[in-house]
RNA sequence: CGCGGGGUGGAGCAGUUGGCAGCUCGUCGGGCUCAUAACCCGAAGGUCGCAGGUUCGAGUCCUGCCCCCGCAACCA
């Protein structure tokens, strides 16, 4: 069978973490399993190059989004590297064979009319002279009131459509206008009755969020999306008039499952149709739950509007986030454990195996370091390892003995290869990896019962032959049954037992192997080591996290300090702003605040309080009967629980401050223009 | 009433079509000595978030409530 593995395709801006590699490692441990029973498998992936945030990021570090993109992408191969991936192929979206063959695709679509032409209103920055996606535009939290971009606040606001009004432009701050764009549209609407009819056949091979997140969208009805973005890193839109636009990333990435696997098919000679075109292929699309609806509704829109009978991905594997140390993985946080680091400080086996075993399969869960180190140390090094150990490393042999193959063993092996077989297929990976391991328990116990120690010393050592040859069997097939989870583990034993590669099928051992090279499979971690190093890294984390909140503190004064100065506004937009001359009645402490005072001003014909951080730049009497400027059509707003309406003008540079003071000529009550 | 997931012995989880509540770690007791103080056997420990309902029988189905978490389309 012909079988096509596509993982999710990351993207270069950033490390991979843990997480990311909790929701791709299925893409492997699947290559691995198919490849095992003889199938053939092609699993390609790559780095996602482009976009938006690859070119702010690029700005920021004063270098090219190309130079970014390719640190990035050689992180990721650094990391799939010691994590031990299979990939066929690892590309990424940044080559000119997946640009040519994506504008090939992009054309095509067109032509058959899947894609069509539309001009709405979208924000415009006219200084920086460019339309503004969401994230490019800056607004203030109507949620928790903070600065935030207008694709999402840290605080889980999802800003709407209205509150876009008087959004500025991250890059310049100028406000930002709405102004008519032409983009192309693809016609999911159009496809919606092919796709449902697709996702009704198939959606019993996807995992539950995938079913529930893709039917959630078809309820609503498919709408059409643009496929071009204002940007000039990209792939450019192989249609007239779009020269100064790029495809959008979601529209070219995931057609990189389809340009890598002709790519890789070039390479070997092979015929990619028999992968995309084969009604008896199988196509597993592998990624995080982020990811779904790219990959069960836009790439099958993709390919059916190609017209040419390309298959769609029968079997969506997506899985749920991974915590780290019990909190959300998150840059702020600072606690993204890079994939790479992690491997070379424990040990990548046990990691995947930990992955997967603990994986987020139907439910977010936890990458807790203690809990990996205890999995690490009891269920693989202790059974398995030391299995292996006192097998192979018996005292006083040092080859496999001839012996009989114990029967009740045999049957529970080829029992085991059905039922992992089955749980893989299943993609309940989990329980996959548990059966394995309830193997090696019954080895194990099998060991135990059969006591080759006494054996050993009795005259015929017939018994004794028959134990050790059994547990060897034992052994070469739970390194067949291990290779989709362990795979370097896997690939020891079989250099030691001189098996030449992993099948999915019961195998014997060759009696009189030298069992001089073998040596232990893992090595214990010292648990109190680690729990000191998990200490230090939990302070580490807290102080980068308070120099990272001082840093953006800092950068958000600044912002305010000099957008007044750089963002030039009309007389309009002052007239929003009521000043008032306001005479100061009294002043008080607020209780428990070592900076506020509680004042009561007069604006002539109404009185007000109002709350001011003054505490530290003037004694009560100084400030009472001082005549000041007033914002006095502030929205109130509530200090330490006291109500405040309207703020006090003042200046200064944080040592000392000062109030804005009014001649004395002037009334209170008058406006300041 | 935006959508979805979850609340099961000390910890982390499994429980498919309703039929005596399981697994791993940890704890306690025992055995063994080939092995990486490892392996094997046994025990203690849960009113399955709360309240109600359906049923001969509910962790499992229905209703209401409480709590936690994730996602929310031009953002990868």
């Amino acid at each position: 069978m012909k079988v096509l593995i596509g993982g999710a395709w990351p993207y270069s801006n950033y490390k991979l973490h843990l997480g990311h590699a909790a929701g791709l490692i299925g893409g492997d441990l699947l290559a691995r399993y198919h490849r095992a029973k003889g199938d053939d498998v092609i699993y390609v992936s790559g780095s996602d190059c482009h976009g938006t945030p690859i070119t702010e990021r690029a700005k920021r570090e004063g270098i090219s989004p190309a130079e970014i993109s390719e640190k990035y992408h050689n992180s990721f191969v650094e990391a799939f590297d010691a994590l031990n991936f299979s990939y066929d192929l690892y590309t990424k979206t940044e080559t000119d064979y997946h640009k040519q063959k994506v504008m090939e695709i992009v054309k095509k679509m067109y032509d058959n009319g899947y894609v069509y032409e539309k001009t709405e209103p979208q924000a415009f920055c006219p200084t920086c002279n460019k339309f503004l996606a969401d994230r490019e535009l800056q607004i203030t939290c109507p949620n928790c009131g903070r600065v935030t971009k207008c694709d999402s606040c840290d605080c889980g606001y999802v800003p709407t459509e209205k509150d876009q009004e008087g959004a500025t432009c991250t890059e310049c701050g100028t406000l930002a206008i709405k102004k008519d764009n032409k983009n192309l549209y693809i016609a999911l609407s159009k496809m919606q009755p092919e796709i449902e009819e697709y996702v009704a056949k198939n959606k019993s091979n996807w995992r539950i969020n995938a079913q529930n997140e893709t039917e959630k969208y078809l309820r609503e009805g498919l709408r059409d999306r643009a496929i071009t973005r204002d940007l000039n890193w990209g792939i450019d839109v192989p249609i007239p008039g779009y020269e100064d636009k790029k495809l959008y990333v979601w529209i070219e990435a995931v057609l990189g499952y389809v340009t890598a696997c002709m790519r890789i098919c070039e390479e070997r000679g092979l015929n990619w149709e028999d992968y995309w075109k084969n009604p008896d292929s199988k196509i597993y699309m592998v990624h995080g739950k982020d990811n779904i609806t790219f990959h069960t509704l836009i790439f099958p829109g993709i390919l059916l509007a190609l017209k040419d009978g390309m298959r769609l991905p029968d079997i969506i594997v997506s899985s749920e986030y991974l915590n780290f140390n019990d909190e959300k993985i998150s840059k702020s946080k600072g606690n993204a454990k890079p994939v790479k680091e992690f491997c070379d400080e424990y040990n990548s086996d046990t990691v995947r195996f930990h992955l997967i075993n603990n994986g987020p399969e139907k439910k977010d869960t936890s990458f807790n370091v203690l809990d990996y180190v205890t999995v690490h140390n009891n269920e693989i090094t202790n059974k398995y390892g030391n299995f292996v150990n006192r097998t192979l490393k018996f005292k006083g042999i040092s080859e496999i003995p001839q012996g009989k193959m114990d029967e009740e063993i045999k049957s529970l092996i080829i029992k085991a290869y059905d039922e992992v077989s089955n749980d893989i297929e299943k993609l309940e990976f989990k329980e996959a990896s548990s059966k394995v391991i309830r193997l090696i328990e019954d080895a194990n116990k099998y060991y135990d019962d059969r006591k080759p120690w006494v054996q050993f010393k009795e005259e015929d050592k017939t018994e004794f032959n028959n134990t050790i040859y059994t547990c060897s069997v034992l052994i070469a097939n739970i390194s067949n049954l291990m290779e989709p989870f362990m795979p370097a583990s896997s690939a020891k034993i079989r250099e030691w037992l001189k098996i030449e590669k992993a099948t999915w099928n019961y195998i014997e051992v060759t009696p009189g192997i030298s069992t001089e090279n073998v040596d232990v499979l893992f090595t214990k971690f010292d648990e109190k080591e680690v729990i000191a190093k998990i200490k230090e890294e939990a302070k580490e984390q807290e102080k980068r996290r308070k120099e990272e909140e001082k840093l953006q503190k800092e950068a958000l004064k600044n912002v305010q300090k000099e957008g007044a100065k750089l963002e030039e506004i009309t007389i309009d937009y002052l007239d929003k702003v009521s000043l008032k001359v306001a005479k100061i009645l009294s002043c008080e402490k607020v209780e428990g605040s070592e900076k506020l005072y509680k004042l009561m001003v007069s604006l002539g014909n109404e009185e007000r309080q109002i709350v001011s951080g003054l505490q530290k730049y003037y004694k009560e009497e100084e400030l009472i009967g001082k005549k000041v400027v007033l914002v006095a059509n502030l929205k109130p707003a509530k200090l330490k629980g006291v109500e405040s309406n309207g703020m006090i003008l003042a200046a200064g540079d944080g040592d000392t401050v000062k109030v804005l003071v009014v001649d004395d000529a002037i009334n209170e009550g008058e406006n300041i223009s």
